[in-house]
DNA sequence: AAAACAGGCAACCGCTGGCCC
DNA sequence: TGGGCCAGCGGTTGCCTGTTT
């Protein structure tokens, strides 16, 4: 792997092959011992002092998206999938500080998520995923299967942001709450008060929740398809592919998107080996 | 069986702001 | 005050792997 080699600069006089690509078992062992001995200290030092011929900036990333060892790795449970929307529907692309609020994710690996699969969601529809109208579809369709998905699997626990104003104006509908279905309540995960200043105190509030229970006329919670055609916790098999019953509240509300986009989410939602015929002629009637 | 394609994700890049001298 | 160094962040790239043709 030529390209993976590069000669830089490390510093006005020295000249150090430096490594740069994929890391090798070896290079995690050096840098986990270094760490787990001396702590992490700055990052040059760090690369240097044990032994890497790696750049500071490369072990720091390295570190804390994969070697430190409380990341969490493995699919994104239905509760963290409801934050992440529900944080970045607040927050917008500051991946950092919705990781905070989910104990051993990255900030790479929510971002990944955010790029992969809702992202994924919003070309299929042909809108924005930073608009309001696809807030509004995941707000009808998205969030309320993953509610459904935490009900189905309440061992689920995971944490939340501090709603510090106690104005009960949460992501969840009235009647729920995060407590109710994850049998915790929102704690700071790293003992510091991640980000909740008096700037955030309004995003501590849900920008999806309030009008939650507002699922198109056509729809209600009961209708919603079922799940397990696309999460399935035992497999590891997960929420994020197509959101079941979008395509059918475009189609319904045409002035949100053309027929043309439909058809070409339908045509693709059928391709999707989640679907089946039965399942997306439930959403047509 | 092999080539083409697509998705997922690890890693890099470039910018910004804080700190120190 | 300005420059250098550094950590942190968000955006982007490119590799790997699984799937489709």
């Amino acid at each position: 792997m030529e390209n993976s080699m590069k000669k830089k600069t490390f510093t006005e006089s020295e000249e150090v092959e430096l490594r740069r690509g994929p890391w090798t078992l070896e290079e995690d062992t050096l840098l986990t011992n270094y760490i787990l001995q001396n702590s992490e200290g700055r990052w040059n030092v760090v690369a240097k002092c044990a032994g890497l011929k790696r750049n500071g900036k490369s072990c720091r990333l390295r570190w804390l998206n994969y070697l430190k060892p409380d990341i969490r790795r493995g699919n994104l449970s239905p509760q963290e999938q409801l934050l992440i929307l529900d944080l970045h529907s607040k927050w917008g692309n500051r991946w950092s500080k919705i990781a905070q609020y989910l104990p051993g994710r990255t900030d790479n690996e929510i971002k990944n998520y955010w790029r992969t699969r809702v992202q994924k969601q919003a070309r299929q529809l042909n809108i924005e995923s930073n608009s309001d109208r696809f807030f509004d579809a995941v707000r009808s369709f998205w969030v309320p299967r993953l509610i459904e998905k935490m009900e189905q699997n309440p061992s689920n626990t995971y944490c939340c942001p501090q709603n510090n104003n106690n104005n009960n104006n949460s992501l969840l509908p009235p009647s729920q709450s995060y407590d109710s279905m994850s049998k915790q309540t929102y704690t700071d995960i790293s003992g510091k008060n991640p980000g909740i200043s008096n700037t955030d105190v309004s995003a501590s509030s849900s920008t999806f929740m309030p009008d939650l229970m507002t699922v198109p006329h056509f729809m209600d919670h009961n209708t919603i398809i079922d799940s397990s055609m696309c999460y399935h916790e035992g497999n590891d098999q997960e929420l994020g592919g197509y959101i079941p019953g979008m395509e059918e509240y475009y189609m319904r509300n045409s002035d949100i998107s053309t027929d043309c986009h439909v058809a070409e989410a339908y045509e693709d939602v059928t391709q999707d080996p989640m679907w089946n015929v039965d399942d997306i002629w439930q959403f047509r009637g």
